[in-house]
DNA sequence: ACCTGAACACCGTTCAAGT
DNA sequence: ACCTGAACACCGTTCAAGT
């Protein structure tokens, strides 16, 4: 039986899931698709680019745009769906954050998140900055809070006290970020004095 | 001559600076230190906590409170404060951002943020959470930047095109994304309906 | 084209034993 | 209290050689 990158990703998830990104080797996934080490590299130049495209993987609903019609919806709507992509595997979040650090991704998300933050009104290079910053911020929030899980589910916290990390909540802290960044976002919008159409005027 | 832990950081640092974090092993500081790999372990638990402490070092600058008058100026003067502390040393943005993700740090720089962001008048729950998304941003930020200048000075990229990552205006993207970051506080802060002092009406 | 075998040059961590 | 020696159980990557 032929490998293919497929299979060799398909392997990753599944390691990843079961014991998580520190136990994702490359031996270790050989050795569960009985293959010698080495063959690996036939499909993936390196660990990083293996890496990359798992994390390609995990972020492919990400290839939608926005199906919501306000540029504010779609904006939650994206983070959101990023953040949920994240959640769904063991260490999501950390794999994808590095990856886009290390550039070893096609930057699905990056690119849809940039568009639905032109729908604000924001001229080309203000919006990728823009789109980079929600970026930031929903990796950022989303490590943090799986991190937090871990430490839970792992017991190193004091019985009863997850501080910061109650899972209840996590949505709603999430989501106090996001608004956040929309009321950034309208506020560096609309021209310094006035004239714009649903947006309320500012001063300098 | 006994080690002490200062100078176990001290090595850290010059092996950080020299040849960056993926160098930075327990091994090779040993080595460079002039006492076997298991000395290390008497004077910290892991490499994690090394890590941290180091982290802690290179953010030690965040000890002290914003010197600046106004909010909006607070949170600038430390948010630069912190990127310049991160630029400062080789991989100085990575290094603190796994720390924070990790756990493994004393958080100087988030209670920082927060106690800045507090001036924006936030209730402590809501102050927290803007602290974090700042913090977020500004390790995020960082973190690409660093990354961007590493590939630039290796010759990752052809010839002339550093796309993103222009030293030049650099500076400039970071205050786009605190902009944006303050004007999202501002519009956080007042209540829904009027009657705040220098802020504008948003409407729902 | 795709993979094995076997090596190269490393890792982090532990721990009895020394001083 | 502080450190050495030596081991344990691994790593990522390369590459001649096989099919």
């Amino acid at each position: 039986m032929q490998l293919h990158k497929d299979d060799v990703l398909d392997g990753a998830l599944t390691i990843l899931d079961t014991f998580g990104l520190a136990d994702l080797t490359m031996r270790r996934l050989a050795t569960s698709l009985h293959v010698a080490p080495g063959a690996l590299y036939w499909h993936f130049p390196n660990k990083q680019a293996l890496l990359g495209a798992l994390a390609d993987r995990i972020s492919a609903r990400m290839a939608e745009p926005a199906a919501a019609t306000g540029a504010t919806e779609q904006v939650s709507e994206l983070a959101h769906r990023l953040r949920d992509a994240l959640l769904a595997h063991r260490d999501g979040a950390e794999l994808v954050s590095a990856s886009y650090a290390s550039r070893h991704t096609a930057g699905l998300a990056r690119e849809r998140l940039i568009e639905a933050v032109l729908g604000f009104g924001l001229r080309h290079h203000e919006a990728e900055l823009g789109g980079l910053t929600l970026l930031y911020y929903v990796l950022g929030h989303t490590v943090d809070e799986q991190a937090g899980m871990q430490l839970d589910s792992v017991g190193a916290l004091p019985d009863g006290v997850s501080p910061l990390f109650d899972t209840p909540d996590a949505t709603a802290r999430f989501e106090f970020g996001l608004r956040l960044f929309v009321g950034g976002l309208i506020s560096v919008a609309e021209p310094t004095t006035g004239a714009r159409v649903d947006a309320p005027a500012r001063n300098g």
